[in-house]
DNA sequence: TATGAATGAGCATTCATTCAT
DNA sequence: CATGAATGAATGCTCATTCAT
């Protein structure tokens, strides 16, 4: 029930937007009672968190596989995998993006990607000062905190904006040359 | 009267955020009616899209001149230059910066941030295709606009999250590095 | 408006009782919008104190006025005419006085009934204290509020339960039988 | 079980105030879930009808005892360990007390107060008939009707407002004198 | 032009009651 | 018997917008 509430909650928020999100129209969706929500959830707000908590969750869960499964390897390839990996989390679910990224306030968003950026952050970081010749930056965690921001941002708009003359192959280059570049500067 | 409905408007997002921002608080705060609002500005919407409008308008006018003041150095002093604007155009309303970049939807400054970054990455790109030697990357284009939401989006959080550990020198350090590595990459 | 508003109160009370009085029925009742009602009263309890302090007030002015009318008479006839006068105010309005004193938790009405006790209670402290021939009881305030405690509810409760066996008369002549055997004890 | 709920009943009017007399609540206080209650009660109503119906037969049982025990002594000092007892019994549970006599409708009470009023008062008039010495009131039983009310009153006040100009003894001084100097009139 | 009272659809939330298990 | 999840009507209240003055 819990289950079928979050998933008419997403459903909601991808067709008919943020703005109609109310806990009528959630119940509806979710073929129970306004009443009924109130057993699961303490309130509206709980509800949507847990919308959005989920899409983060999954987002993070994607990326931070994609870099341990390649934390042994050279820092080129580490850096496009990662990269793919966040643009393909990214991608699963357009719609929903759309609906967090652009109709809601980045409030509601916040603490839950501040933990991606933070996980994230920490692993680079992490690496960067273990392998020294692997950057001429001098602080790591200012150096994680910089390709950590920019690359989520990069990802996060060419997904949105489907820009036509970058194709999904140039946006990787392109992280992959920032990030390098950036490194070796 | 339009300008002291503006002025309000921008108070009361300041000084009571976004969900204060009522038709009667504005009217209150302007010291008119509430009706008198709509003889000016066909709704609500309309208010807040004037206000935020000038915000993006102030800071995208004051990266431009810095811009137009560099165009003829050398590369990086200009990107230095551009980013150092940037931070003090956002620095300057730091509080309806928030208010604009946390509480309110993306959806509302959509417009004119793309406008800003349109503009940046129109003259980013002339200059580019204009000196070959100043970049190694294929695609003006393309390079103008992973420079322009790079820097862009590093320059907002930095100046909404003042992290500690990254002075306001460091921070423009490292955008020059990103930018000049990503170039030479 | 406002008047409006606490005649339709004052009317839904009656007519459909305490647990009818709604916001929403208020406002029909008014033949105004439900709106309307918070543009003269922050909300719903306050419309109902209004309804309330009105008729403890009348009831306390029209015994504060007989008292003061009679207040140089002999004992007797004063005690007399305050109940003649609590009794008339209190059937001014019968109707309201059910609700009030029986569909409405005592809460409701305690400050403003507690007023019209302190008020007419001090009067009888005051003419106790100053008439010692009056009454042989050693404590003036003690007297004045068995007195007043006394008298009041039981001409609440001739009101609302108009006992065949005991007419207006006959409970005037009992409790000024009351107060005067009571002084004399 | 049944036992079990009205003891709940008691327990959240007490602890937690009538407004917070839920069937949850009580369900919860009394260990089982809220379709039980339906079990052994048609509604919430009938839980609380209970619980004010003990309190008042208790506060009857124990005023009714008293005057059984003096039944067969003079005037003064039956009436006195009447109202002492009266006193004594609503002492016995001031707590549910205050929430029987000021938060609910006095209507939830009406009933059972009535009966305990009805009691004393046919007491009262028996009394007063068989002792035509015993007063000089031409209506025994408007006589009583006035007594008991009076009397009842001043107590349920006495014992909720706790005056502190006025000891228990001296409480019982004046409804004494009230009584007498009336029987006397 | 300016007013501001009036609007009313809409909201989030509660809770006595039911009934399939 | 007991459960407790589900109900859904009803509540108090908000606020962008209108329009008679």
């Amino acid at each position: 029930m819990v289950e079928r509430i979050i998933t008419a909650g997403r459903a909601v928020l991808v067709d008919d937007g943020y703005d109609a999100f109310s806990t009528n129209r959630v119940a509806a969706a979710a073929g129970i009672s306004p009443g009924s929500l109130y057993q699961y959830f303490p309130d509206k707000a709980a509800i949507l968190d847990v919308v959005i908590d989920r899409y983060w969750e999954e987002v993070t869960e994607r990326v931070a596989a994609a870099l341990a499964d390649r934390i042994g390897e050279f820092g080129p390839a580490m850096v496009r995998a990662t990269a793919d990996a966040l643009v393909a989390a990214l991608e699963a679910d357009r719609e929903l993006l759309r609906v967090v990224a652009v109709e809601l306030p980045a409030q509601r968003s916040r603490e839950r990607r501040a933990a991606l950026e933070r996980r994230v952050r920490e692993l680079a970081t992490t690496y960067l000062a273990a392998r020294p010749g692997s950057s001429r930056r001098p602080s790591p965690a200012t150096t994680a905190w910089v390709v950590v921001l920019a690359v989520e941002n990069l990802a996060i708009r060419w997904v949105l904006d489907q820009p036509a003359a970058i194709s999904r192959d140039a946006l990787l280059d392109e992280v992959l040359a920032l990030v390098s570049g950036y490194l070796q500067s």
